[in-house]
RNA sequence: GGCCUGGUAGUUCAGUUGGUUAGAACGCCGCCCUGUCACGGCGGAGGUCGUGGGUUCGAGUCCCAUCCAGGUCGCCA
């Protein structure tokens, strides 16, 4: 093995790079090409690739090391830059190539369980178990370079706009309401546990209680659920605070955020003002609280029309104050067949809805799923309420409001993927605003929060806290991008009485608040300036910059659906002596599984 | 915890109604080749068919259980 000794690299490989200069670069060897008399070695770094070039008419020691070089060595290699022979337009510096007089090799490979390439097809189980090999392809290189991009953007942006960087404890207190929390016990506090943040939550507001006025940290969040492609158990938030504003203060600066972000990051314009939907307009209008708008396919209500037909389905939802609405597929008539809307059916019951009807307009005659039930003249006024024309799909759900629009928004988006109507490259984004405060347990009839609970009503709402939580709409918004939830924030509740007050709608007794949240309660007594904050989705702005179909491909060391990491293979057991300093019994069933 | 999909050389896959020695491509190893760049030519090695049971004269193939991975519902104030 060699050492560098003597060498010094000068440039990277993906520098287009002049004939005539002397180099030193240094990479993975990506491909040996030995032609007997002539060795090439495409070198790979993080900015690319680049040509060495041996022949065997010069140093015979020289050649004999090039062509014991094999893939994922570790070489640097000084040459003269000289224009290649033959040329290969498909790569930034296919028109040189580095005539090698010094070639160092210093570090052997086995060979790689598989191969290091831009497109692969290997089975992703595999390439997280070799994850630091995964990591070397171009791709998912280019992805962390992006998250990087976007870390420093940020920082520079809310930097340059007053923001103060500030750490917030890793180790705090465990609040059960909300996500699961992970614990980490106390050795010096036996049966006492510490908590990993979920959030910085508490923390910021109480910076803001002691002046810190703005607030920005690249905070690392925690939560105890389980995965999906765009939810890890670890993530990271560019969160942030800040004083004296309401809602429209922070949109607008986060706004242009993003703006700085699209302009630097991405080379692209963005237009804003960004578009604002309420939560009811959303929830109405896409059947979710964060629609993809690149495609239209709005609901639209059916239930004046549905009142007249003698359809039991539809008799039912309504009689208990349901609705009766419909998503259109235009032209989709060929595509969803009868077998296909069958499918459709399979998945809306999945996901809580009793059925599917149907109008499925070919040529000239709607086949209609309740045809039976219809009176003269009503599939006319249904298609035309439903805007339907021949060639399109009417797909309706009825139900309690509360199942029909989320089970229209899940199929308008399957549609949306399953029709291709999402175009590719745009970057739509859209702020959701004033959602309900409380929510009602469908199966309690309790009234519970949606935000959490220092979330600030709407001014106007003050007067309904007590008599009418259905007309309590709060200072909360989330940012959504593509159909992801990138953001979400609120105005805090700063004023004490108002505190309490929520604290009680909420059901909590005066016991339950002092032992939660009573250190909170108390700093709020002391003087906090109005404010609120958002935390941004790191990882998934990374990942839907990034085209990438889940958060796997933008962190570095993901976790896989059952919360392990599959290259070290955590989580794992520890020996009984340091569960004993920690006074944790052992778990029967780890070591049955030993 | 529920549902759906998948697991066969190092990798990606094929494998007929259950029937001879489980194949291909890429990769790997050896030899040849002075302009390759998806290099080429010749030759070669490489398999506990995820695991454990069962049915059968006979199982990659059928049945049961289980493990692993992905998606999704629940869950994510």
């Amino acid at each position: 093995m060699d050492n560098m000794q003597g060498l010094k690299r000068t440039h990277y490989c993906g520098e287009v790079l002049e004939a005539g200069q002397t180099v030193t670069v240094g990479g993975f060897c990506d491909t040996v090409r030995n032609k007997g008399g002539i060795i090439f070695i495409v070198l790979r770094d993080r900015t690319g690739v680049v040509q060495l070039t041996f022949d065997d008419t010069t140093d015979k020691v020289l050649f004999e090391k090039a062509a014991s070089c094999h893939s994922e060595y570790v070489v640097m290699a000084k040459g003269e830059v000289r224009e290649r022979e033959s040329k290969n337009d498909k790569i930034p510096t296919g028109h040189v190539e580095i005539y090698v007089t010094d070639l160092r090799i210093l570090a052997k490979s086995k060979t790689p369980p598989f191969e290091i390439t831009a497109e692969t097809k290997v089975n992703e189980e595999l390439r997280l178990k070799y994850r630091y090999l995964d990591l070397r392809r171009a791709p998912l290189q280019q992805n962390l370079i992006l998250r990087h991009r976007i870390a420093q953007c940020a920082r520079e942006y809310f930097y340059a706009n007053g923001f103060l960087e500030i750490e917030t404890p890793m180790m705090m207190k465990s609040t059960p309401e909300g996500a699961r929390d992970y614990l980490v016990p106390s050795r010096v506090h036996h049966g006492e546990f510490y908590a990993l943040p979920q959030s910085p939550q508490i923390y910021k507001q109480l910076l803001m209680v002691s002046g810190y006025d703005r607030y920005i940290q690249l905070a690392r969040c925690f939560r105890d659920e389980d995965l999906r492609a765009d939810r890890q158990p670890e993530f990271t938030q560019i969160d942030l605070e800040m004083s004296f504003v309401d809602v429209d203060d922070i949109l607008d600066l986060t706004e242009g955020f993003l703006i700085t972000l699209f302009e630097k990051v991405m080379g692209k314009s963005l237009k804003t003002p960004l578009p604002r939907l309420t939560y009811t307009e959303a929830m109405n209008r896409f059947g979710s609280d964060k629609p993809d708008l690149r495609f239209g396919m709005e609901l639209c209500d059916l239930s004046e029309i549905a009142a007249q037909i003698p359809f039991p389905v539809f008799e039912n939802a309504l009689s208990v104050g349901g609705t009766v609405r419909c998503i259109t597929a235009k032209n989709a008539a060929s595509k969803l067949t009868r077998k296909e809307i069958d499918k459709l059916t399979e998945m809306v019951r999945g996901i809580g809805a009793k059925g599917l009807a149907f109008v499925r307009w070919v040529e000239d005659a709607p086949a209609c799923s309740f045809g039976k039930f219809l009176q003269a003249g009503q599939l006319e006024t249904l298609l035309e309420t439903a805007g339907a024309q021949k060639g399109d799909v009417v797909l309706i759900v009825a139900d309690k409001t509360s199942v029909t629009l989320p089970v229209l928004g899940a199929l308008r988006n399957h549609l949306g993927k399953a029709l291709d109507l999402i175009p590719a490259g745009e970057f739509n984004f859209l702020w959701i605003t004033q959602f309900p405060f409380f929510e009602k347990n469908e199966d309690t009839g309790e009234w519970m929060a949606m935000h959490h609970p220092f979330t600030m009503p709407m001014d106007e709402c003050l007067p309904y806290l007590d008599s009418a939580p259905e007309k309590v709409f709060a200072k909360a918004y989330d940012l959504v991008l593509n159909g992801t939830e990138l953001c979400s924030g609120s105005i805090r509740i700063t004023d004490y009485e108002l505190q309490q007050k929520m604290f009680e709608a909420l059901g909590l007794s005066a016991e339950e608040i002092e032992a939660k949240f009573g250190f909170l309660v108390q700093a709020y007594q002391y003087g906090a300036p109005p404010h609120g904050g958002l935390g941004i989705g790191l990882d998934r702005l990374a990942m839907v910059l990034a085209e990438a179909d889940s958060l796997r491909d933008v962190v570095a060391f993901p976790k896989v659906q059952n919360a392990r990491e599959l290259m070290s293979g955590c989580p794992s057991p520890v020996d009984r002596e340091s569960l004993d300093i920690l006074g944790i019994a052992a778990v029967e069933a780890a070591k049955e599984a030993q």
